[in-house]
DNA sequence: ATTGACCTTCCAATCGTTGGAAGCCTTAAG
DNA sequence: CTTAAGGCTTCCAACGATTGGAAGGTCAAT
């Protein structure tokens, strides 16, 4: 298989596939004689488990380390566990971080006309 | 006041001031005699609007809107309030797009032993 | 043999910020 | 007067994750 049926079958861009590649995300593909890039089920297995992960907003630094604790039979459950609520404690103060945000800027919104007066209370919230 | 004296008082630091004014958020300083940067009390306010802009999250292509809506006596509320909307409406979907990956990690790892066995549903659940 | 779709590498851009290096300017102390 | 500290200047590079393009090689079908 090559890198574009690689790309379909994980739902993984081609050349971001390069891309991991590079950075060490995935073990780098064999090559033909002609220097393409070569992809057997299981490569494409780890494609789509990255993309998954990054679809779960993990980082490629957590990613990497969750693609090594996948192929590593040995691994404790525990430290996916860690891994993982880590990452959702830093997701839900982000979350956290937009709500007060959110709520600031519609509180200030609330206020303002919206019309075709200067006068804006989100301006001057800004300007305070 | 020079760029120290303008960052404390602004509350953006020094470098950050220069890349602003580089990427046109904020004017250009005018200078002294030797070439250092001269900054008045409102060139520093216009900095810490932009800061107060940024703690709520905008980006600096719409910090660069709204330093020009700001500075400009006649614009209308409602163009303010439409870019202030519309940055609340992105925000809101990212806390919804977050909150979507919080609740599958969280049901994943309700389900994991978090101990030394390699079995993990977390895992199982990246590479289903 | 030529087309067109694929593959290769390398370099650059995005966004917002931070860091460093090398060199000039200002200020205060010796 | 000289020197040292610290602030200022510019430019260049890095972060993270991805995307884009350019220039060229390869494959399959016409």
């Amino acid at each position: 298989m090559n890198i574009g049926e690689a790309a379909k079958a994980s739902g993984v861009n081609a050349k971001l596939i390069r891309h991991y590649e590079s950075i060490g995300i995935v073990p780098k593909a064999s090559r033909s004689s002609s220097g393409y890039r070569i992809y057997t089920d299981v490569d494409v297995n780890i494609l789509a488990f990255v993309r998954r992960a990054r679809n779960l907003g993990f980082s490629m630094k957590e990613i990497k380390r969750l693609v090594g604790l996948w192929r590593n039979r040995g691994r404790a459950s525990a430290d996916v566990k860690v891994l993982a609520l880590t990452h959702v404690k830093s997701m839900e103060e982000k979350v956290e971080a937009l709500q007060g945000m959110i709520k600031t800027l519609k509180h200030l919104a609330r206020n303002c006309h919206g019309d075709q007066r200067p006068d804006c209370p989100i301006i001057d919230g800004l300007a305070r």
